[in-house]
DNA sequence: CAGTATCCTATTAGATACTG
DNA sequence: CAGTATCTAATAGGATACTG
């Protein structure tokens, strides 16, 4: 997990927006659970592919510090957790389908690297 | 500057988009020019506060090889460059403008810490 | 003036091993 | 299962000196 040691100087609302949803990680988590709705660790790290637990776990964390995503855990054994969206980070979703859409136009798919995530994504900007 | 060794992977529209104006500087950069129209390298480096050359530098060519922003070179002496928007590049402003609404209702500024560029920015939130 | 070149640091991301 | 603890690697970002 990464913790920065000087706190960061974001200095108006769209660093700190770009911060919240910015990064490798974090909106694809965010698509993820857009369209899973709920989601156990262990099926969101599959999602990922290729992500470690030690990566995930540290970005879930600030997904949680800014209140994108809810955190439930159930005292079972074997242990259960879920995840999804708060309502701040439904009111992502719109944004990133914008950017989506805005960059539609320009990133044209070399086919051998595309998420497997963003078909939905493509899906809805036909 | 900075040249990463593998050539960063970008597997969808969305992450290509949050490459093309995410990190420090570009989105700084471009709401910059998005106010002030055009600028000449020392007069952008002056309103960016605090960042330096290499870096400035850096983020430029990245913006003009993702077609961003243009560059306009005139053969005198001293010289002069100038930097501007290119349709592409005002056509992310909307983008930039709509998270900063969005961040606006959670980012409380504390006051100590925020950059004059954005009261543009507070000044269309109201 | 408008940058480069070089070196350095901080932060982000990844690999691997381990645990309640 | 759902992580944490360590260690390492890559890269973004920064300081400083210099140049056509």
């Amino acid at each position: 997990m990464y913790q920065p040691k000087t706190p960061k100087d974001i200095r108006c609302p769209l660093e700190y927006g770009l911060d919240v949803f910015g990064g490798k990680w974090k909106s694809r988590i965010i698509c993820v659970l857009a369209e899973k709705d709920t989601l156990r660790y262990s099926a969101l790290r599959r999602e990922m592919t290729n992500i470690t637990d030690a990566v995930l776990a540290g970005a879930l964390k600030e997904l949680i510090r800014d209140g994108i995503i809810e955190r439930k855990q159930y005292d079972e054994i074997p242990p259960r957790v879920e995840y999804r969206l708060s309502e701040k980070g439904k009111s992502v979703v719109p944004i990133l389908q914008t950017i989506c859409r805005w960059s539609g136009a320009y990133h044209r798919e070399d086919s051998t690297n595309t998420l497997l995530q963003c078909q939905k994504c493509d899906y809805h900007l036909k």
